[in-house]
DNA sequence: GTCTATACGATGATAGAC
DNA sequence: GTCTATCATCGTATAGAC
């Protein structure tokens, strides 16, 4: 049930107006993410979306359009995560180990996304994640110290980027909240050394 | 210089008589690690094996039939690999978070090879990934201890093939055998303690 | 602003010559 | 054992109707 006094094209970007140009991506980025590069063809991916290949193309002339309106949005949400980074209440470094766990969490299904893409040998995908770990290492730099001790936890955020973008849910290494503490102390034993 | 008294047939394996089967699987490994998933297509392998696409469906009768060939030769060179980490001088955590480091190694390429088809929706290459980690982990547990220290080493393998398989190689988290001797220390200290 | 129809290229696979 | 057609299928992209 809309709201009657609503302007026409006012934005109401979680409800069912989001815009067919939102919806196209968030296809695109679904089923990048969950199931493979060649799986995101033009026409699944309109259909996801609910438009015709037609409709698609109207919104991106290309699959290469397509692909740049995902690392744009990408760009954005990369900036807000490092001001929630820098912000967290237990400290960047387990804010950037909770955030690296696989879950429904937008930024962590984007990532994924786009490591498939860069996986396709798409180059500017591979920039767009280098480019990220640049500014979450030098995040974890300036708190820990220790440029071994913000590269290792890198690594390890890393490893379970990887985990999920390849493995079958059922073999993640870390299973449960409390897998999630014991990792967080254990590597703030290491930061706190030294 | 081929030995005058060796029969026809006789295998010399890394000599110029590689077997085509050899040749083709080599090849395709190579264009699936260095290229990517798409990149590897009946033709380019052929090529690079320097035989006809024909050629290459008498050796293997379809597409799968190569990834098989690919699992089968990894699943032995990992149980080698399995042997080598037992046997390693250094011990087992050393000798996987060295030969978790990009380079020439056979293993590796194999590895990086697997994700691409593991990303590419394959079950058998995700299947066969999740099995080298079972048996990787168990190795790591038996000589750490402690369960979590384990998995976080795991993790930070896993870290490293992400990075080695994604990104530009310039991006390279760990750069020299002094980042690598830095990397390993950290990692024994969190070993040691507990 | 969205859809249908169609062209075009590339890829996996088959049949059969040599 | 290896190669040369050749085919069917699918993915990207264009043109143009509604």
């Amino acid at each position: 049930m809309p709201s009657p006094a609503a302007p026409a094209s006012a934005a109401t970007p979680a409800a069912p107006t989001r815009s067919a140009r939102d919806r196209i991506l968030d296809a695109f980025e679904d089923l990048l993410a969950e199931q493979s590069e060649r799986a995101a063809t033009l026409e699944a991916v309109a259909a996801r979306a609910g438009v015709s290949k037609g409709g698609l193309l109207y919104h991106f002339a290309s699959k290469d359009a397509l692909v740049d309106g995902v690392l744009e949005r990408f760009a954005a949400d990369l900036a807000q995560d490092i001001e929630h980074m820098r912000a967290a209440p237990d400290g960047p470094v387990s804010y950037f180990l909770r955030t690296s766990i696989p879950s429904d969490n937008r930024l962590e299904r984007v990532i994924v996304a786009i490591a498939r893409l860069a996986q396709a040998s798409d180059a500017r995908a591979s920039d767009a994640l280098a480019d990220a770990q640049r500014l979450w290492l030098s995040e974890l730099e300036a708190v820990v110290g220790d440029r071994m001790v913000a590269r290792t936890i890198m690594l390890i955020g890393d490893g379970m980027y990887y985990n999920s973008a390849l493995l079958p849910a059922a073999n993640a290494v870390l299973r449960d909240e409390t897998d999630v503490q014991q990792l967080i102390a254990l590597v703030e034993r290491l930061s706190a050394r030294d």
